[in-house]
DNA sequence: ACGCGTGCCTGTTGGC
DNA sequence: TGCCAACAGGCACGCG
């Protein structure tokens, strides 16, 4: 399930491969996951170079130039189980790949394909020009990047939510970019329990939770994220920020504060695992 | 208008 | 050992 720190690690080692490439061609073994732009994915896209491949919010982004156009950005919602593959040109593709692109250079026709698969489908691509951003509602109705916004703006932000803290940090309107994970985490390491009222806490508290929000999401961002399940980086590489922790995932084990067994709830929806002595 | 519950998906896990 | 329900969760959507 990748959050921002996973999303920004899948960026960076993307570019690495692939800035600069140009485009031959692009199919759909999964028409499905293709949810916007479909005659630009089919008449624009080929011999279009890659300009640059980067992240907002959970969103991955691989920003083109074609032929006869400025330029035409491939926007992925990796949702849950979406992953970026390169390979050869010669790699098959297999039953959970979605998309396919085939590379080409002037120094070498066949430089390879990148496939974009998904086990669950929930994931998705839009080709999308300039002008189609400010009519998508998803895109224009995002929140601000927790890394680059002051601890004041968000703790303000978060404060003007009437349920629960967790659900305040789960919404893209309020903060992009944040998960389960990063919720739990963050929580924990503010001592600030997940159904606690957000309009209710303490300004101060809740400049804490930004600050330990940052905190966390930097240490993942500098261990390339966290893998559980099957996060890959697009070189193939798993994360290392699940082996630290505090909560998520640990259900019934002991707090790493207190030693109190950690409870689990759900919370807006999602499985929660805290620490009801050290989380008030 | 806003917050919450449900459906979409399929591979993995755990209980009997 | 094998079967199958429960579970994982971001977001669109419908409801109250």
């Amino acid at each position: 399930m990748p959050e921002l720190p996973e999303v920004e690690t899948i960026a960076r080692t993307l570019a690495a491969q692939i800035t600069n490439k140009v485009i031959a061609r692009a199919f759909l073994p999964y028409p499905k996951s293709l949810h916007a732009g479909h005659r630009h994915f089919a008449e624009t896209l080929p011999g279009a170079s890659i300009l640059r491949v980067f992240r907002r919010a959970k969103l991955l982004l691989i920003e083109t130039k074609p032929v006869e156009l400025a330029s035409l950005t491939l926007v992925f919602h990796l949702k849950m189980t979406g992953c970026f593959l390169v390979h050869p040109a010669t790699k098959e593709y297999d039953k959970h790949t979605r998309i396919v692109f085939d590379f080409t250079d002037s120094a070498d026709f066949s430089s390879g394909r990148l496939f974009f698969n998904d086990v669950r489908t929930f994931g998705y691509c839009r080709a999308m020009l300039p002008e189609d951003f400010p009519s998508w509602p998803f895109w224009t109705s995002l929140g601000p990047e927790p890394l680059e916004t002051p601890d004041e703006e968000l703790a303000g932000r978060l404060a003007r939510h009437r349920g629960s803290i967790k659900a305040a940090l789960l919404n893209q309107e309020i903060v992009a970019g944040i998960g389960n994970i990063y919720a739990d985490e963050s929580l924990f390491y503010a001592n600030i329990a997940p159904k606690a009222q957000a309009s209710r806490l303490e300004f101060s508290r809740l400049v804490v939770l930004a600050a330990s929000l940052r905190r966390v999401l930097l240490q993942s961002i500098a261990e390339c994220g966290s893998s559980i399940r099957n996060y890959r980086d697009a070189n193939g590489d798993t994360g290392a920020f699940q082996n630290s922790f505090a909560v998520y995932g640990r259900r019934g084990a002991a707090c790493i504060t207190c030693g109190e067994i950690l409870s689990f709830a759900r919370v807006a929806g999602r499985g929660t695992v805290f620490c009801s002595h050290c989380q008030r």
